[in-house]
DNA sequence: CTGATTTAGTTCCAAATGGAACTTGACGCT
DNA sequence: AGCGTCAAGTTCCATTTGGAACTAAATCAG
């Protein structure tokens, strides 16, 4: 038996509703797609990123580069902007602007790096800190709701493998037409 | 054994490499990182999403919701504006004018909806289809690149696995704040 | 059938974006 | 030390973006 019956029933009812709520065009993104592996990771990314910005949008007033500089910021103090640039892909105007706006808004300070005077250590002032502390375990849960379809051993296994997948990545190409 | 000697020492070759090639902060978001999930999910993406957009650009300059809608009208002749606003997130007016742009390139003709005089079905041109014929082996060719790192039964794995994530997402919250 | 509501797509305009130039400091190299 | 190149962060400004209002067609309610 490959498979119980009420688990295979409980998938097709699924896959069901699943077929039924998304649009005719994203299922054949998603399922008739020689590119199937950059639009899963889009969808699956998008449920979870659409939720959290509007959230802290609406909560906090904050704008995407602004709540990526205080993630970063809140997971690793003391980051420069550089680092937020180097990790998020936002150009570095943009995250600039970000960081002067937390800085007005007190939700960030910075000290100059006495290693390297063009550069600044961000840390989180408590007012941020608090944003951070509040808006985690909410992000926390949606990912244990999204990875609550999974067992235990798949969601590992899904770990593993995007962990091959990252540490591969500095191997692959920057350019498509650098492809031989 | 766990794990061949050999393919031990190459995976930590390969983490010395990552580690080194990534920015700390990056470092922490993809391992010291409580929603692991959603970030390694967007790097992987933008891995492959950065080349593609960029290769377009330079080479055919579309930006990207022009391609999104070509993209979209190539997987699935036919479609309407409002099928590539659902399974894209981009804003319909953001469409909109992509639309305006490649029909006034001639990359892309439509006609009025018979059954929805509001509506129109959208075609690619023969010049459209080139550039859309054009690039498909060049994005199959950066997946297969970035799938190479993990065995067969590891890629089936990962399909799988992102499958059954999607397959489930209809029951996802839309709102972090009506977790309860 | 008629009026109320929803939907597909467009237009308007204030705001965000991002490439490029700029400023200041670091790091070669000779 | 002196000079050329590079890097961190900011500023400038033309372009893009996207919320909101709009038009016209579809759908629903009575």
């Amino acid at each position: 038996m490959r498979r119980a019956p009420t688990a295979l029933s409980r998938l097709d009812h699924e896959r069901e509703a699943a077929l039924r709520d998304l649009d005719p065009l994203t299922i054949t993104k998603l399922w008739d797609n020689p590119c199937w592996l950059s639009f899963r990771l889009n969808f699956i990314a998008f449920r979870f990123n659409d939720p959290v910005y509007r959230w802290i949008e609406t909560r906090y007033g904050l704008v995407r580069p602004e709540f990526v500089v205080l993630y970063a910021v809140g997971l690793r103090d003391g980051v420069a902007a550089k680092n937020i640039v180097a990790s998020s892909g936002l150009p570095k105007n943009t995250l600039s602007r970000a960081i002067q706006k937390l800085l007005t808004r007190r939700l960030l300070k910075r000290e100059t790096d006495r290693d390297d005077l063009r550069s600044f250590v961000l840390r989180l002032t408590n007012a941020g800190r608090a944003i951070f502390d509040e808006t985690m375990p909410l992000m926390v849960q949606q990912q244990t709701t999204m990875l609550e379809g999974l067992s235990e051993a798949e969601q590992r296994q899904l770990c593993e493998l995007m962990d091959k997948l990252v540490i591969a990545s500095p191997t692959w190409p920057n350019d498509l037409e650098n492809q031989t």
